[in-house]
DNA sequence: TTTGATTATCAATTTATATTGATATGATAG
DNA sequence: CTATCATATCAATATAAATTGATAATCAAA
């Protein structure tokens, strides 16, 4: 017996919305990272530049050389260059656009 | 010159912590997958079946069910067998606890 | 203007995850 | 029972992402 499939759920055909969730996949998925969730957790409240974070976390500095890069990638982060050294720092407007997105998304299902 | 990182951040040495951001990073790849919010977000209100799930999203039959099981590993879902038919709905009360965990880590970036 | 410090990049590898095709399992009606 | 529907499983493949090792780029001080 076939399905009937005409009436498709909005988050199924709404550009938008479909469109919004591509976007929140990816984040969801940048900051699910063991390394990456710490990275930020370091950066919570401080700026710091990336021997440091290497240091604290005990990961290569090109590791997290990498990871800074990803995060970046999505404007998770900025930089303040000093000297030799690059300062990293969230970027929270960004944060509270995908905050607001996922908390959104999330309150349907509590 | 070496950096000091005797005194290391409270994510970093927290086992409690720790363990906790592990299972946020886990939790988010689980929910951080393009097909998986369509199937979350089918299921926001209402309990539907498998071939249900896959008509709407277009998936073959198989892939909604690996990544129903997938859902269901982490205890997202839960399942109501009528017949042939198993109707998935969301579990709630994980939805609610993974929502504080996330409100509460990244409330610190906003 | 060379040296050391800091960071980024890159190719290679490993690990994880998603998808597919085929098949098995379980339930129900006849 | 047997046929069929609904779902799950499994091996194989494909795709994506993380990690490593080596090296390049960048900057500042000596």
């Amino acid at each position: 017996m076939k399905i009937n499939c005409e009436a498709k759920a909005d988050c199924c055909v709404n550009k938008k919305l479909t469109e919004a969730y591509v976007g929140l996949a990816k984040f969801l998925r940048i900051i699910g990272d063991n390394n990456r969730l710490k990275i930020l957790c370091l950066l919570k409240d401080e700026e710091l530049y990336v021997d440091e974070l290497s240091c604290n976390l005990g990961l290569a500095q090109n590791l997290i050389s990498s990871h800074l890069k990803i995060l970046n990638s999505f404007n998770l982060l900025k930089i303040r260059k000093v000297g030799k050294k690059n300062y990293y720092h969230t970027n929270r407007e960004v944060f509270k656009k995908y905050n607001s997105l996922l908390t959104s998304f999330l309150k349907n299902y509590e």
